[in-house]
DNA sequence: GTGGTCTAGACCACG
DNA sequence: GTGGTCTAGACCACC
């Protein structure tokens, strides 16, 4: 279900963590859920369990997940309401975004119409 | 006039590449104007020669300058066609931030908003 | 009776075994007391019966209760005299956690304000 | 400087955030101050340097520290106002303890020269 | 089986 | 030289 881009420059324990991440926020996880264990995440991406550990304990960090050594990790009850204000606060990421557009000259009927491509995309998987 | 952020995870060399690149879009710097000299951006925002070496190397690379040993550093004839053509292609990244910002449950209207801001904000500053 | 946390890092078994102790050291279990089965008690606080064993039998190496084999754990005779021996080495702790306190710079006056808070809190609980 | 006691329940990267903690809360390490380098200290320590990374990397998260890629780790402005924050909310750490030497039967006197003993100890070493 | 910690050794980009 | 990431492999306590 995960899947990592080895060329990106962002971390692949980062990685790991946004799309987990995203499956809560999609509702893949629920509040409760248990993650898949340490080591069977790491066999199934083939990637060494102490950078499946470190999402994990990120994710724990940030109050999305709740580790208990010998029981495993699970999502935490506000896990959900944790994410949507974080994301939220993506809009300043966004602006910037924006702004180099603009000053690049894309024009406000192009983003718009990218805008919309977005909602259409994201209401057509959820549906 | 350029300001760099250590705390950022981006490179130093890449928001100098960066700032540089934004004075040409937005026509600060014009074809046939010279970058100052190595040394002096170096002693200018007390950072490594090499660093803003590696970054005209690069712009150098792009063709948004041409460097001549001995002379200096110069915007290109094509330098605002080459960043123009580069930076639309950043409509990509864009898609990939709405959709984060939709599955987090941000309203179609704050996004509008946002983007609305983005215009005023440039315009506002190129009049 | 007994209340686990399980996102403490202090072992489930030893929370168990601190709070027998308890119970011990404030007079709800006497020297010849029956403590509750090892079964009984993995039901009522669904914890794998390997962990209530474990507790159980650090009590019984502690000296505070003895088990026999197909009766049950009772509470030792000189119990309440190994564990008041036992807290006692607990000053070394306190002293620990007082130094980091005055390092940090909290007053004199707030801490014996809450050395007579836990003195009121406890006799009260007492009486 | 730094003393790790391999005995300890407390892991290794843990203790050594405390002890730096402790030197910014002491004085020693002042905002702005470099740490050594993570491969020094892990030479001094003769310990693995991924154990002092993780240690380093929690100082940053805290924002005790703010570490920069290829320049090393200094002390944040603010280091020393949330450490005293943190340290205060200690206080509860307190109450606990003192409760359950209370329950030992551990007398007034006995805590409260146990407290006038940790301000002296810790005013002589300030001298 | 679980999560957590640690070591050893490597590589990278950056300065 | 710096911090950061990753792998491989080991050990631990706990369940």
């Amino acid at each position: 279900m995960i899947n990592i881009n080895y060329m990106s420059r962002t971390p692949v324990y980062e990685q790991i963590i946004e799309q987990i991440e995203n499956f809560v926020l999609v509702g893949v996880y629920k509040s409760g859920d248990k993650l898949p264990s340490v080591r069977s995440l790491s066999i199934e991406l083939s990637i060494n369990p102490n950078t499946i550990q470190k999402a994990y304990s990120e994710l724990d960090r940030k109050g999305i997940t709740s580790s208990v050594p010998g029981r495993g990790s699970f999502v935490s009850d506000n896990a959900l309401g944790i994410l949507k204000e974080n994301n939220r606060s993506r809009l300043d990421e966004l602006m910037g975004l924006l702004s180099k557009l603009v000053i690049a000259g894309v024009s406000y009927a192009e983003i718009i119409s990218c805008v919309d491509d977005a909602f259409k995309y994201c209401t057509d998987k959820a549906e």
